[in-house]
DNA sequence: GTTAATAGTTAAACAGTTGAATTATTAAAT
DNA sequence: ATTTAATAATTCAACTGTTTAACTATTAAC
């Protein structure tokens, strides 16, 4: 491949990838509305997953530190949505779970998102769907593969 | 499609655009260095790529408020690398443009990046790429116009 | 039984964001 | 022509999310 061509084919998917995101998120706070943050929203949503996780499990799947987990739960315990339950074999370990009112809340939100998605897939074949998405995981597993590239120079 | 299927693909995609954007960030960041941060470098981007803006039309852009604009741009004119430049026409507009130093510094990391994306890129074929793109924009023109989406109930 | 490692928290500092108020300038109204 | 509107940009306070470094509490290793 050309040296213009990559360069033409990184600028768009680097802009694309800019603007989807952005424009993902918006659409998505909308839904959401004023209670939660989009962070809050996909803490909630990958605890809702797991039914129960630990700091360090998040810290890890969100490739944060795990003071950043600590700032994040801290809001959403404090507004009622996350318990905090210490396990009795190691007391260093801080189990997290939903409490009914983030259950609640998570369900709510999650099922406006879910009919915001449905108005937008029905604009697509379901085979380019399925094509996009197999390409999106291969580069999701290129970019894990690479995790530790460094220049050589 | 049935329900269960189309919630299949939303947890797919919402997953996967959360892990690569997480991934490609991480890894961008490991080529800019600690110079810039990545809004910042993408900021030295748009402005490389135009020559000159304003902080109204960054601001429709990157889809945030002006403030959010002024910030970033006030950082960015501290390390010498923007420059800002009055209308004489109109002195409520301001013109951003790059230094000499910005250039030198968004030449450097850019290239960085670009040999990153090089070094990905060669892991898929050239068709499989530009079907992916174009699905890649697709969405991006189907985000656009559901900007105003808003719920029946 | 002392030393290591681990899980989680705290605090300071910073980037990015919003919203509301402000300044300076230009456009519109009548 | 003078007042009123709108526009471009900035400032400030408040907030979220992030890192780094120091710290507490607990468990594992030797």
């Amino acid at each position: 491949m050309s040296q213009e061509h990559i360069k033409e084919l990184v600028d768009r998917y680097i802009s694309l990838s800019f603007s989807v995101a952005k424009k993902g998120e918006n659409l998505v706070k909308c839904q959401i509305g004023d209670d939660l943050t989009n962070d809050q929203h996909y803490t909630l949503r990958y605890i809702h997953q797991v039914s129960e996780c630990t700091s360090t499990e998040l810290a890890e799947v969100f490739e944060v530190k795990k003071s950043a987990i600590t700032a994040i739960i801290n809001r959403l315990w404090e507004k009622g949505l996350i318990q905090r339950t210490r396990d009795q074999k190691d007391r260093r370990v801080v189990y997290l779970t939903l409490t009914d009112k983030g259950n609640i809340l998570f369900r709510k939100t999650e099922n406006r998102i879910h009919k915001l998605v449905e108005s937008l897939i029905n604009k697509f074949e379901q085979e380019e769907i399925e094509k996009f998405l197999k390409t999106y995981e291969k580069l999701n597993q290129v970019l894990t593969e690479s995790k530790d590239y460094k220049m050589e120079e």
